[in-house]
Order: C-alpha cells, then sequence, then structure tokens
RNA sequence: GUGGCCGUAGCUCAGGUGGUUAGAGCGCCAGGUUGUGGCCCUGGAGGUCGGGGGUUCAAGUCCCCUCGGUCACCCCA
C-alpha cells in the first residue's frame, strides 16, 4: 500500500511528452538563432559557492536563493556553503572572471539553463525555470553598435518562433539618469523608487503612477514634467528619433544618453531589422539596477499582459567583484519557463509526438518482419516505435492516436504472403499496400 | 514578507436550514465475434469527504486548530 503522495514542489513546471516535444522544439529554434549570430554555449554548475554567488547581498535576492549542503556537513553544523543559481547573469560573471586569460573577447556566449528561486509560487512565476541568455562582454570598453545588435537577434528569434507580432522597446537607463537629476532626483535609492513607478506606466496608467509618485514625496510639478518626457508612450520611425531629439539636453548624462539611444536607432536601420518591431519608450527602466545605458523589453503585440518576453541591456562592469579588470558588456534574456506556460494557456505551441512510425505486431509469426521493417525505418532516418507484443489491431491504433504518431505500418500474414505491407496514415485516415522495400521511400514522401 | 479565497473519486465539480449504503461529467479498464483508431452502447475499478480535536442521538455539512493549494501586493523572468 502506498504510504507517500506523489507530487512535486509547488512553482515547477513539468509537462507530458507531447508538450515536452514541443517545447524542446522552441528551445531548438532559440539555440539556433542564438548560434547563427556567432554565440558559443557555456554550461555552469547549478551549484554556485555562497562566497561567489552571494557576495552582492541584495536583501530580495538573499531570502530568494536557495542553500545547500551535504547531509554530511548539515550533521557537523556548517552553515551552507553552496548555493542553486538564481539567475545566469553571476554565474557568467564568476565564468569569465575565472577564465579571463583563456577567452577570446569581445566573448559572446549563450547560456540555456534553469535558474532557482524560492519565490512564493504563482501563475507565471516559478521556483524552477530555465533562462535563455545571451552576452557580448568585452575588456575595458565595448562599442554601441553591439547594443543594436540585439535587437537584431531578438526580432530574428521572435519572427522564427512563428507566435505573432511583436514589439521591442527601447530606453536608455543613462538617459532616465540624466532626467531625474536634472528633475533633482538625486538619491540612488529614490531614482531606483521613481524608475520602477515609471515602469508600471503601462499597467497601472498614468494617473496611479503620478499618485504613486506623489507619495513618494516628489512635488506636482516634478511628476508632471517627468510624465511628459516619459509617457508618451512607445514610439516607433521618426517620430521616436524626433522625441529624441527634442529633449533637452540639460546634463552630460541626457545627452549622451540620447546620443547612444540615437546611434542604436541608426544601426538598427542599417541592419534591416524591420521598423515595425521597433518602438522607443521612456518610461521602460527593467528593475535590475546593474543596467547603466540601453534596456531592452519585449512585448508580444496583443498580449501585452504578459509582461516582456525577452529583455536585457548594457552593463559597465560585469565582473568588478571578481576581477580587477573592467568588463563591459552587453545582454539579453528569455524567462523561457514562463512564456513557454503563458504560450500554451494561449493554445500558441502545438502538442506532438516525435515518435513518426508505429510497426504493429499482429502475430508472433512476424515478429522477424516487424523487426525488420522497424529497422529500415530507423536506418532511414525516422523516429521508430515497434509494439513488441501482440494484441489486438485497434488497441494498437487506438495507442497510436493517442501518442500523436502519424504512420502506422501493418504486415499480417496476408501482406507477408504478398511481400506488401499496410501504411495507414493516422491524421488523413487514409491507408495504402505497398510492397515491402517502398517502404522508406513512401513514408519520406508522406513526412 | 503582507493580505484574501479554497480544500468531496486521476481531473472539473454537485452535494438547501447537520439525518439512511456520498453523486455527475470527463478520464481509465473490459466487452460490443476471428486484423483497422478518434463517435456510439454496455459493464467495471476508483473516495477513511486534506488531517486532528470539539459540539450533537447523528457532521462532507457547525466551531477551533493544523497542513496543503491558490490569488493579489512586494519583487521579478
Amino acid at each position: 500500500m502506498p504510504t507517500v503522495v506523489p507530487r512535486k514542489m509547488p512553482g515547477v513546471l513539468e509537462l507530458l511528452p507531447r508538450d515536452q516535444v514541443a517545447m524542446q522544439k522552441m528551445l531548438d529554434t532559440i539555440r539556433q538563432v542564438f548560434e547563427s549570430f556567432g554565440f558559443l554555449p557555456i554550461s555552469t554548475p547549478a551549484l554556485e559557492l555562497t562566497e561567489v554567488l552571494l557576495t552582492k547581498t541584495g536583501g530580495d535576492t538573499e531570502r530568494q536563493v536557495y542553500l545547500a549542503q551535504s547531509t554530511g556537513a548539515r550533521a557537523q553544523g556548517h552553515e551552507p556553503d553552496l548555493a542553486l543559481r538564481f539567475d545566469l547573469t553571476v554565474p557568467l560573471a564568476r565564468y569569465v572572471a575565472e577564465h579571463e586569460g583563456q577567452l577570446n573577447f569581445p566573448f559572446r556566449r549563450y547560456q540555456i539553463q534553469p535558474v532557482w528561486r524560492g519565490e512564493a509560487p504563482q501563475r507565471g512565476r516559478f521556483r524552477e525555470f530555465i533562462q535563455c541568455d545571451i552576452d557580448v562582454v568585452d575588456r575595458d570598453s565595448l562599442s554601441i553598435r553591439y547594443d543594436a545588435e540585439m535587437p537584431a537577434i531578438i526580432s530574428e528569434l521572435f519572427t522564427r518562433l512563428d507566435i505573432g507580432n511583436f514589439t521591442i522597446r527601447l530606453n536608455n537607463r543613462r538617459l532616465l539618469r540624466g532626467l531625474l537629476s536634472e528633475l533633482g532626483v538625486e538619491s540612488a535609492d529614490l531614482q531606483g523608487h521613481v524608475l520602477r513607478e515609471l515602469d508600471k506606466l503601462d499597467r497601472d496608467g498614468i494617473d496611479a503612477v503620478a499618485r504613486a509618485l506623489a507619495a513618494r514625496g516628489m512635488a506636482a510639478t516634478v511628476v508632471d514634467r517627468l510624465l511628459t518626457m516619459a509617457g508618451p508612450g512607445p514610439l516607433k520611425g521618426i517620430a521616436a528619433a524626433e522625441m529624441l531629439k527634442a529633449l533637452p539636453a540639460a546634463n552630460d548624462a541626457m545627452s549622451q544618453g540620447r546620443d547612444e539611444l540615437l546611434s542604436v536607432l541608426s544601426m538598427i536601420e542599417m541592419q534591416g531589422t524591420d521598423p515595425n518591431r521597433i518602438a522607443v519608450d521612456l518610461s521602460i527602466a527593467r528593475g535590475l539596477d546593474y543596467y547603466t545605458g540601453t534596456v531592452y523589453e519585449t512585448t508580444l503585440d496583443g498580449h501585452e499582459e504578459l509582461g516582456s518576453v525577452c529583455s536585457g541591456g548594457r552593463y559597465d562592469d560585469l565582473a568588478s567583484l571578481y576581477s580587477k579588470s573592467r568588463l563591459p558588456g552587453v545582454g539579453i534574456s528569455i524567462g523561457f519557463t514562463r512564456l513557454f506556460d503563458q504560450l500554451r494557456d494561449l493554445g500558441l505551441v502545438g502538442s506532438a509526438s516525435n515518435v513518426q512510425v508505429l510497426v504493429t505486431l499482429i502475430d508472433d509469426d512476424g515478429l522477424s518482419t516487424s523487426l525488420a521493417l522497424a529497422s529500415v525505418l530507423r536506418t532511414a532516418g525516422y523516429n521508430t516505435e515497434m509494439t513488441m507484443t501482440t494484441g489486438k489491431l485497434s488497441r494498437q491504433l487506438k495507442y497510436a492516436d493517442k501518442a500523436g504518431i502519424p504512420l502506422v505500418v501493418i504486415a499480417g500474414e496476408d501482406e507477408r504472403q504478398r511481400g506488401t505491407l499496410q501504411l495507414r496514415n493516422l491524421l488523413t485516415k487514409t491507408q495504402v499496400e505497398i510492397p515491402t522495400s517502398d517502404l522508406a521511400a513512401t513514408v519520406g514522401r508522406i513526412l
């Protein structure tokens, strides 16, 4: 009698095989696009030393990190010295600093791995989820041109994923900081709060944000000027450039940020990226404050409520905690698990088997024939499953149907005497009798 | 970390004011004559009503505690 209820920790996504196939296809597409832009794969261990991972003791981050230790260490009363990675950026920083001497700069890496966060799980919030990250990291300085490459990658990626139209929103944190300091919002703490409120313009509307800012102690006139400049929403093409040029260059940060954004826009145009996919939106800020320049967010048109599905930005120094070298970079990240889960809810991902053919077994005398046919199909490159025990044909067909296997091979006594087989297509409900020697070629024609 | 809602078969849920052997749909299994699936028909398996305590002649139904799930906020992917 079972005594343990089979259940898993909340906040993890576990799929049935047909959905898992769809997920892997999506991951394959992402990887192919990353590689097509010349990014190299790396993989880091799930567990990092706590002294490495938890150096930036951000209060919230620390609260969400899963600590780990061996049972032996625990029995001896030691504090956990290991922790599960909560993102891919900190491990990248450690990786680059550790292997700096052997890497080829500018270093372009992609990384597709799970991360863990001890959150209160809710819809779209997971404790274990896959991130797909790319970053370009260089020593001393990194050209602004790399900032323009990111939207090209995002655009190619979401076009290939074929899940509808999307908008890549750009902003520049330097510009925002300059704007805030021009408005007298100087403290980094207050700036952080203001940027987070600005980020909510989309969701909460201008009035709610104005009230929230006023509650932070900002004067009404300042709030008004801020929302006038940052609040016109996403602007595309000429309108975006004109809006930027009309901004007052009140300080160095503002003019530098604005120039960076303008040059990114001009590079994007040169690359031939679809201009309808690109918008400038001065309200996006990204929560993380290690971004220093360009920032990106991507939303799916018509599904803005999902939030950003691909975000990133430019940072001044990736690994200041681990290395004396100055390592500026720019990168983007896809919260893949959330994206996949939401797309599945919206019915935007398919579900299929990766098994292409089922070879049935009608009677034991046909065992060697069926085994040979399955072998022929596999040699020809088709994913083939074979039924190993005889059973009613109706059951074998039902099995294939339920499993999502499109083709079924039937070779009973009659067919064997004729040197033929039945090839049934479950999708079209059609069936042809063909010579056994034609099997691979016929399957190839159908699939 | 703060606050709201919910816990009855594998899943989604019914079960007025407490009262005989707790139900439905879907799913699952087996049949509907010998080798053709998704439809239909018949039959079957499956629940100590999250757990513990209390009130009562009697509790899935009322009260308390506890565990679990879920949503919003915070923060984020």
